[in-house]
DNA sequence: GCTATCCGCCGGTATTGTCA
DNA sequence: TGACAATACCGGCGGATAGC
């Protein structure tokens, strides 16, 4: 990945010599770095559904290659992602315009005040050359979403999955607090589970090789 | 080598501002 | 007034490091 991971910078005092805020030491402190002590955010944790569909840096590629397709505002960016992946995964405006905002500030995009006064993006020549330079990366991305979409149209495969654990739980529960195994019973059990591990394995290693590819 | 802790970073939600 | 656009704050993951 050859795009430098900034953090966001919301002129935020607590931020080091390298422009880094430093909110790990404590967000207590942090509140209300903008001034005011005015309560602003009440950001609660992650979302249900999909808690990271891009790596670190992947997002900003998928960005620079939307926009180069079609020059963009920030609004329009999350609602082609939110298209492109079926409505799976829908980047939130906390990532969205930092990083349009980050990627300007790298020269990768340009920005101009349009109808509405709503910024719209456009790809520099060096946003360009970057795009260029991770072509791999693109592509992978959009691999990615594409499973997301199979996944989505292909019903509902987690929920399957959550309701056997549900299953299984409730027997073996029900098995051992009745202490109806016996020593053999047991190591048969344990043969059964480890072996079942051992294909989810399998399955994990397969998906995990085709993303790489 | 293993475990615990620290802290940088990503990305989520809440909120505010703007405009038709 | 509601939808869109942007900003602010903060939770959690995971790499780096320290302590054992």
């Amino acid at each position: 990945m050859q795009i430098h991971s900034f953090r966001h910078n919301y002129n935020c005092p607590h931020t080091d010599d390298h422009g880094h805020c430093r909110h790990g030491q404590s967000h207590e402190k942090h509140q209300g770095c903008q001034g005011e002590g005015k309560h602003r955010g009440r950001g609660r944790g992650r979302g249900k559904g999909l808690r990271r569909l891009f790596d670190h840096g992947d997002l900003h590629i998928m960005v620079l290659s939307l926009v180069a397709k079609k020059p963009s505002y920030g609004y329009e960016i999350i609602k082609h992602i939110e298209e492109a992946s079926s409505g799976l995964y829908i980047p939130s405006p906390g990532v969205i315009y930092p990083t349009l905002t980050l990627l300007e500030e790298q020269g990768f995009l340009e920005s101009e005040i349009v109808e509405r006064n709503r910024k719209s993006f456009r790809l520099t020549a060096e946003g360009q050359q970057q795009l260029d330079a991770n072509r791999e990366t693109e592509q992978i991305i959009f691999r990615k979403l594409a499973k997301a979409r199979d996944l989505q149209q292909g019903g509902n495969l987690s929920e399957d999955i959550e309701m056997a654990v549900h299953r299984f739980k409730a027997l073996l529960r029900h098995k051992m607090v009745l202490k109806q195994l016996n020593e053999q019973q047991t190591q048969q059990i344990a043969a059964i589970i480890n072996d079942a591990i051992k294909q989810i394995e399998q399955v994990n290693t397969l998906l995990t090789a085709s993303d790489n590819d």
